[in-house]
DNA sequence: CAGAAAAAGTCAAAGATAGTCAAACAGGTG
DNA sequence: CACCTGTTTGACTATCTTTGACTTTTTCTG
């Protein structure tokens, strides 16, 4: 049921949790045989998954000895991440995106989520678009302020 | 006497019924060709069957290594009592009591009500009090039916 | 230093799912 | 019958993943 992409995922977060460094260092092409896929299989997890609005940033370098770091960012570097991509309005599904994130880096949990996305939807709000895109833009700002 | 749509309604029941953790996941196609119809019939079935107001979430992924799961609503009792109580607008504080009680009898977390109660503040919705009241209720009605 | 070798990156096509929507169909009911 | 409601279908769309050919960067070696 689960994607390669997810199995990936789920590995590197496990490595994560077990650094107590707060990063770990991987070779794009060991990862790629360890999964038994294309090199740039592992560029695509990195890309979707490892992105700092979901609290990981990425490192790394090319030619012989190269390598690549995956960073576990601090709450206030993800959050002030989410925020400066929040503008005057909100659309329903980059509110959506916008707490699978916050969900992602462990900023919120499934419940909470779930439950804020609800009270965001347009059916929700009941609002004409330009109001209820504003709305949503305060919500998730005094929603990012006080986590 | 059963339509197709009857048919899978009671299996897909059948399956949650016997799903130690209360939702069951599954591929559109497989359900499909389980039941020799095309895939968007099982698309309607969840549009029509397992919906929030028959206490059933659907949740679902696309892509390779998608799927849909369906998740069975615990349907507390409690939850009939207060939708009773919530009126065509909702002030601040009424708010704050009923998602008091929502946390009180087990259906909110208490990080999600925190975050709730901060979505529906006055504050943060920032519209004229006539209208705030309305969207409040809309929020607490959406927000018991889909508990 | 030049060229080879060893990484990692880019990008677009192909593949794998699920969603949407409207037309056709079926079973009742006035 | 005419109409209404709910069901079934399928063409088209949207989203997410997987793959591979080609590019870029960096280091190694003669």
């Amino acid at each position: 049921m689960w994607s390669l992409a997810d199995e990936m995922e789920n590995w590197i977060k496990e490595l994560l949790s077990t650094a107590e460094e707060g990063f770990v260092e991987l070779r794009r092409s060991e990862l790629a045989s360890r999964f038994s896929c294309v090199p740039s299989q592992v560029t695509y997890v990195l890309a979707t998954r490892f992105v700092p609005e979901r609290g990981y940033r990425v490192e790394s370098r090319r030619g012989a000895g190269g390598y690549i770091r995956i960073v576990k960012l601090p709450r206030k570097a993800c959050r002030a991440q989410l925020e400066a991509g929040i503008g005057q309005r909100v659309s329903e599904r980059e509110a959506l995106t916008c707490l699978n994130n916050l969900t992602a880096a462990g900023l919120l949990g499934e419940e909470t989520a779930r439950c804020l996305s609800l009270l965001m939807a347009d059916a929700t709000l009941g609002l004409p678009p330009f109001l209820a895109g504003k709305v949503r833009a305060r919500m998730l700002l005094t929603l990012l302020e006080h986590l």
